[in-house]
DNA sequence: GGGTATCTGTACGCCACCGTATAGATACCC
DNA sequence: GGGTATCTATACGGTGGCGTACAGATACCC
């Protein structure tokens, strides 16, 4: 019936898709299998067996995520402060855009909680993306601590804007954004 | 061989850990059973079925969480500023107390990414954090916007600090969240 | 077009878990 | 201490998912 091959790279996207929308529990091979329109048959030619899958989605993700990301902004050029606004955009665009990394980091985060393989990935993605944007803030923020608080607040809230569900009073969730993110970059 | 019955309030409890510390998934009868040592044989005598059980586990969640806390603040006395700080220690320390709720919190944060009825009730629950913080930011902060700002930032940084896995620089993460709470409190 | 490597479908055994049924054990009340 | 309601252990069928085996199909190269 299928003349299409899938190759490997099928079963990591389909993956993260998954993953993304339901946690790593739901990475069912079979299911992915389905969902790409095949039988299972032909993972195990790919994969040793789930755990692989796992390990190797884990690093689509980390260089997407990781590189990627900085990488895109640094081309940008403009100060720092010019970059840190591009950087929140992209970021903000990302989690309803392309599925490919981006969209699987809340369910990463929530999966490192409970596996220390993961939240040692975790622990390094998130020191690298943490050093970069110290690296932004510090240039035009001279108190170290100022810095540092401004950094974790930045990180928070992307993270908490997307797990926190009250509607905020009069004003849309998007222009309380808009007013952090203003206060981030006086 | 046993003689101690195992009270409804048992299994939701033991559902409350495991979903604590592996979502909602990890929420296993057989693994309950096993963990309060006892077979799974009574559980249906008290739960229809595994649905009742989550359900029930977050009706408690829900009291436990939305309405304790706010109590407790509350009855200690003191200004705005005095009730937050109070809040801020009960809702950092709560994280590695007993588990009867508020552990749960972040496991029911990703739950509700994937399941409509439970984000309909966080989103309860975090209206009635949110008005609750809303009002005392508002008794020492004139401008609306600061308010709604800072309290936005007071619950991502909560969720964030525990989500986050980065190693601050010199600083430890007690003392850049400390930095944050001071701001938060000007 | 024939041969080979690769991909694919199907079938199988296995295990964890759900929910039910039922018989035995225990606590409680009198 | 006997009777009753409640709790408990065990066994069972059913389902879904993993990983393996193997046979058939397809693409690619010459």
């Amino acid at each position: 019936m299928g003349a299409t091959r899938t190759p490997r790279g099928k079963w990591i996207e389909e993956g993260l898709r998954a993953l993304a929308a339901g946690g790593p529990e739901a990475v069912r091979i079979e299911v992915l299998a389905q969902a790409l329109g095949v039988s299972k048959g032909g993972f195990y030619g790919y994969f040793r067996n789930r755990d692989a899958l796992l390990t190797e989605m884990l690093d689509t993700w980390e260089c997407e995520v990781a590189e990627r990301v900085i990488e895109q902004v640094e081309s940008g050029g403009g100060d720092a402060r010019a970059r840190l606004e591009r950087l929140f955009a992209i970021v903000a665009a990302a989690t309803d855009g392309p599925v490919r990394g981006t969209t699987a980091d809340l369910a990463i985060r929530e999966w490192a909680r409970r596996d220390a393989a993961v939240a040692e990935r975790l622990r390094c993605v998130d020191n690298r993306r943490m050093d970069y944007l110290r690296s932004l803030f510090s240039s035009f923020c001279p108190d170290e601590d100022e810095v540092e608080a401004r950094c974790l607040i930045a990180v928070s809230v992307r993270i908490g804007n997307h797990l926190h569900a009250s509607d905020n009073g009069k004003r849309s969730r998007a222009e309380v954004m808009a007013l952090i993110r203003q206060r981030l970059l006086e």
